[in-house]
DNA sequence: AATGGAACCAACCGCCTTTAT
DNA sequence: GATAAAGGCGGTTGGTTCCAT
């Protein structure tokens, strides 16, 4: 049984949207809401589908939209939940105030994606492409991908010190920061992180699942891998490269499957400070992005970056 | 000035999930 | 539980603009 379409397309208008139709439809939402985006177009005087409303309304002519370039900071909060979610772009969106998904994707099509590949990062994985067009260029550093990790720990850990300084600190509450990551944890993003860090399967509606080669992939890897190297770490920075090279070098990732995150997020906390990397930049091979390091050679290039 | 390719982005299409009956 | 309608999402397309030659 075919599913019907969504509307009569019949006589009904395609294309870009004119100055007209979009004060109508903005004249209508204003004093109605849109109610059912079905009955919608009728309602409001437009040969248009509902979807098609729809898509103009959110999109475009909603009130909240922030329009304009990507800020340095929004694009690298993009790279980040990418890195976690996927193409979940909606979700991704989500934790970006005014900016629309679809906005988002092509943000991610025209410039971050191109942006990545031509670091040598797949845009898929977020790991170093393995295609002989980049490999040349990339440092075979096992620590790359780690860098991604640790990445992925240090949201969880920044998400968690802000939830437990708000629980601790009420008038912490309206710090940007804390306030972001306090979103992002309590968020569908944080739940996903959270699923996949426990090895369930994640959403209902399977879509993270098929595509959680990656996500699951790289997520339960920061959780295992970063085991011993965190608990290591613990003790002082200046250990802490032998630490990292020492879990990369001998870390059986079956050995460490079990390891805890709690007990891994706990030493990541324990850090002297989450922010400090700069242990990191002794070492040209420490870096998730090495186009960053043509200049400073140092995983705050990335951390502070695009 | 003309032109061809690249880049950008709004909008469409089709599939999936949720909700109502 | 089955079915259809509606909404939502991600992939893709096509028109427009920009830029190099």
């Amino acid at each position: 049984m075919g599913r019907a379409p969504c509307c009569d397309k019949k006589g009904l208008k395609k294309g870009p949207w004119t100055p007209e139709e979009d004060e109508k439809l903005v004249e209508y939402i204003n004093k109605h809401g849109h109610g059912s985006w079905r009955s919608l177009p009728k309602l409001a005087g437009l040969l248009r589908c509902g979807k098609s409303c729809r898509l103009r309304w959110t999109n475009y002519l909603r009130p909240d939209i922030k329009r304009g370039p990507f800020s340095p900071e929004e694009e690298k909060v993009v790279i980040q939940l990418h890195a976690i979610l996927g193409n979940r772009w909606a979700a991704i969106a989500s934790q970006l105030p005014g900016r629309t998904d679809n906005e988002i994707k092509n943000l991610w099509n025209t410039h971050l994606r191109k942006r990545l590949l031509s670091m040598g990062i797949d845009p898929q994985t977020h790991k170093p492409s393995t295609s002989n067009e980049t490999i040349n260029r990339l440092p075979s550093s096992p620590s790359t991908r780690h860098m991604a990790q640790w990445e992925s720990a240090r949201l969880e850990a920044e998400a968690r010190l802000s939830r437990e300084s708000l629980l601790l600190v009420p008038s912490s509450i309206g710090k940007p920061e804390a306030d972001y990551f306090l979103r992002l944890w309590n968020s569908e993003v944080g739940e996903t992180f959270r699923m996949l860090k426990n090895g369930e399967k994640a959403d209902s509606q399977g879509k993270l699942s098929s595509s959680s080669s990656t996500k699951s992939g790289s997520l339960s890897g920061t959780t295992t891998e970063m085991g011993p190297i965190a608990a290591d770490s613990s003790n002082q920075n200046d250990d802490t490269r032998c630490y990292l090279k020492a879990g990369i070098d001998s870390c059986s990732s079956n050995e460490l499957e079990e390891e805890s995150s709690e007990s891994t997020l706990q030493l990541l906390l324990d850090f002297p400070s989450n922010n400090d990397m700069s242990f990191l930049e002794h070492n040209d091979c420490y870096g998730l992005y090495p186009g960053f390091y043509t200049e400073s050679c140092s995983y705050n290039a990335y951390k502070n970056g695009f």
